[in-house]
DNA sequence: CGGCTACTTGGCTATTTTGCCAAGTATGAA
DNA sequence: TTCATACTTGGCAAAATAGCCAAGTAGCCG
């Protein structure tokens, strides 16, 4: 096993989990799995500044998992690869399970 | 759509996806990926200092991804859901589509 | 043109994360 | 018991992130 190539890659996919590891950042992520949302929409589901929002944006754009369309006066991101849904979707198979796991302890 | 469980979530989704945020975690996680490792084993793979490693491991085990079995002077960790070679595939369809844009970019 | 809305960017502070060293625990061997 | 190995934890300093305000850009309408 080349280590030199292992580490690489974990930094390469380091750069796309980062993107997607904030509360904000999901909640983003799941209203762009439903369709286009423009930046004051964005802004009103998540309760923060705009330029919060604006830059949480940026950062997934830049690691290029959302793209934006300008329209009108508006900005409307959409993600750029459906593959995201299931990545949410295995997200949540650990979610559950370690839900489950809490249950264990309490119960 | 009820914005307060959204949050509530994405804030549980944020907790797993920020214990994998890390290049040394994911090299953790792919080498799980494969078979139990010793902390030894993981400290040789990264590279840094064994409390480093042991911190990372502290982490992702706090949030559920991985379980230690100790075995004489040795910790053995394992990924506790075999779901997680999936979600490295979603990573890897989106860090792939991330370099085809580049390419498009730089060519 | 001026003014308005939608958004981005700069700059700053506060918080979180990271990684090393040093010190502590646990297990096995002599 | 003493020593050595494997690992964890505390503590600290450096680095990265987050979020707000203020200021800037861009498109529409009068």
């Amino acid at each position: 096993m080349n280590s030199r190539a292992c580490r690489d890659r974990s930094a390469q996919r380091a750069v796309v989990v980062k993107a997607l590891a904030h509360p904000s950042r999901l909640m983003i992520a799941e209203a762009l799995a439903d369709g286009e949302r423009c930046v004051c929409e964005l802004t009103a589901l998540i309760g923060a500044d705009m330029s919060t929002v604006s830059k949480h944006l940026a950062l997934m754009k830049s690691v290029g998992l959302i793209e934006p369309e300008k329209r009108g006066l508006n900005v409307y991101y959409r993600l750029s690869c459906p593959c995201f849904a299931d990545l949410l979707r295995c997200v949540d198979l650990i979610t559950r399970k370690q839900a489950a796991a809490l249950q264990r302890v309490a119960g």
